[in-house]
DNA sequence: TGCTAAGCGAGACGGTACGTCCCGTCTTAAT
DNA sequence: ATTAAGACGGGACGTACCGTCTCGCTTAGCA
């Protein structure tokens, strides 16, 4: 049972708030504890008692940013995959350029951070297109015996890579005319899903 | 005409070494110029005057090692692109995982880095497989109306994001698989150019 | 009232040692905060951080070195006086030669340090030989219209002099030398002194 | 014979005048081969191909300046004593406070360099008054079984420490005090020597 | 109510690495 | 062979900021 002054709850947001701060002004390579700190109005001890490295302070900052995104199942496999991989490309067009990379590179050597990084940013849209998939399968839109690990791995490293190092981050036709060209590959019946699609969404904007 | 003492070329590269050094056995985050300096037996200045940055230091660096990436070309088109990849995963895997997104995350920001390290690092072998890209659809394997630097992304991205944030680097098969995968979506006749490539590698491994 | 963290005195006692170290064996041009800090088992921020400048970083050793000369008062002006003198002398032996000169050198430009220098390293015996030839007034030995500042500045300077440009320092014997030469043109009845010093110190070593 | 270019003689001179000028307006400590040959006109390799180091530099710009002092001999101990130690005081004068202290710290480590500057420097005027001590004892006017290397040492020493240490140089009465004083106390017959002083000199200055 | 233990603001600490200055040397092309 | 010119290899500089520690005070729960 805890015994002594307890911790100041307005800290810990108003930490995490500044935290957010300096990411998006200036970028990961500036977030240091004493500008947190400052920001924050408190001082660098109160920090360092909640958060032991900056790595895990701007896993606990993006976390509480990146909310669960929501799953569309309307029944079209092109439509809801398109629209899946778009809510958590919406998500990571939130945070800087950079700041991922920045603070995934300082997290891989430590596998503790490395798996809370890919915990709490990476798997929570993977896991959501994951079900999708699944749903596919069972409705028998997809060849079952395709690597499904592969398929994800194919989507959210094309949104990553834009993200990370293209000129610009992905936009909604590429990712449209991505998921086309890798279903017309996949699936078991594609000008079927093809048509499904388009007789649902037509005039909408996610198609060829 | 330059005047003065010659730069010591043996500098050049005792530096180098040792940023690779450096890189390897301890990531981007701990790559100072100091300690390149004393590895590289030389001092700071004689860093600083061959290099401005610790970024342009490991670009030079990484680029020394990250040699031209042969480009084969047997006239199969599953084949070459298989081929082809894997040359240059082989090169991404000599790189320790973080590196390249840490040094990224650093160039991000100066638009001169920021070319520099894709020019360097992520074109020539993208380059590469696109001249395969042409050659399939002057052959006719290929639909002439695939965004062919879409396709370029997707399988480039799939290789860095298993570089940089997976928990392995990418498999041989792996890269089979999904070029496949989506050769199927776009080929004018995959099955023709399957048979093609089984006639030709069978029994090689790289086939479903 | 101080707060903060409070500054380790070992590391003081460490750095003073380590420039009495460097100034012996190396002499003043080669004392730098660097090799010191080395020495000392430290770093140069907790070398500036007590001693802003080279200058008062060797004052500082220097004084810590030199300790407080004992007066003695034996009744015999010219025992004293040359018992006096010699206790600093054996003092500035302890010094290497060169480095008292290289430390003014550097300190003469700057008054707040000339005065340190001054008030440290000089003024201290040249206070106490003063007080003896007060004595020595008013017991009637020495003439009251000599000008006490000039027969300090002959005494002192010879032993500075050797010490600094001499090819050794002044021996004793010189030292009782001087003191008789001097005495005999400013004593009030020099043979009397004479007398009493030897008959004190017979067969003491401090007469001709 | 030497063949190829002559060295060009005015290059040396001004070099030595560049010595001259930075040691007066700014201190042995900002004496640098660069400044030098900056000031000179010329490049560092000129200057290094001349004198081999600074303290070599800065020993023969100042012989340059301190030429022959003349000896006097009048014939009147005290007078001669007075005089010939002001050309002396006269020459140091003419040489900033604390390069001489400083360039001598520099060269005592070396043999070569502390006997070229006592030679240089220090050596002519103290030979001087030698002489004029010898005449004096060849006159009767001194005692025979002074140490005359030590009564050298205690004027020259006076004049030094002063124009080293003092808050001002000596004057000219202090001289007078000085010489007096150990006269007095070294003398066959003082009030004699006083006395034909002063009938040569008065009404001069020279005198208590 | 008084004691104890932990959190708090404040700020100096020990230390790493920085980027720069200027040293004395070396090389080149021309004289 | 020496000259002017200028870049080189290198030692040391003084600084910025890191993450840690110590302080004196404040704030609860336990006795």
């Amino acid at each position: 049972m805890p015994t002594g002054r307890p911790r100041d709850p307005q800290i810990d947001a108003a930490v995490l708030e500044a935290v957010l701060g300096v990411l998006d002004e200036a970028g990961y390579a500036r977030l240091t504890i004493e500008e947190v700190a400052r920001q924050a109005g408190t001082t660098k001890p109160a920090v360092y008692r909640r958060w032991p490295t900056r790595q895990h302070l701007a896993l606990a900052a993006l976390a509480s940013r990146l909310g669960d995104s929501p799953v569309p199942d309307t029944g079209c496999t092109l439509c809801d995959l398109g629209e899946g991989i778009l809510v958590f490309v919406a998500a990571f067009r939130r945070i800087r350029p950079g700041v991922l990379a920045a603070l995934f590179a300082d997290c891989a050597a430590v596998p503790e951070l490395r798996d809370a990084f890919l915990t709490t940013l990476f798997e929570p849209p993977r896991t959501a297109v994951g079900r999708m998939l699944d749903r596919a399968v069972d409705r028998g839109d997809l060849r079952a015996d395709v690597d499904r690990a592969l398929v994800l791995d194919m989507l959210s490293s094309l949104v990553h890579h834009r993200a990370l190092f293209g000129p610009a981050p992905i936009t909604d036709d590429d990712v449209a005319h991505a998921v086309e060209a890798l279903m017309a590959g996949i699936a078991v019946d594609y000008p079927r899903l093809l048509a499904h699609s388009r007789a649902l969404s037509d005039p909408h904007h996610l198609h060829t």
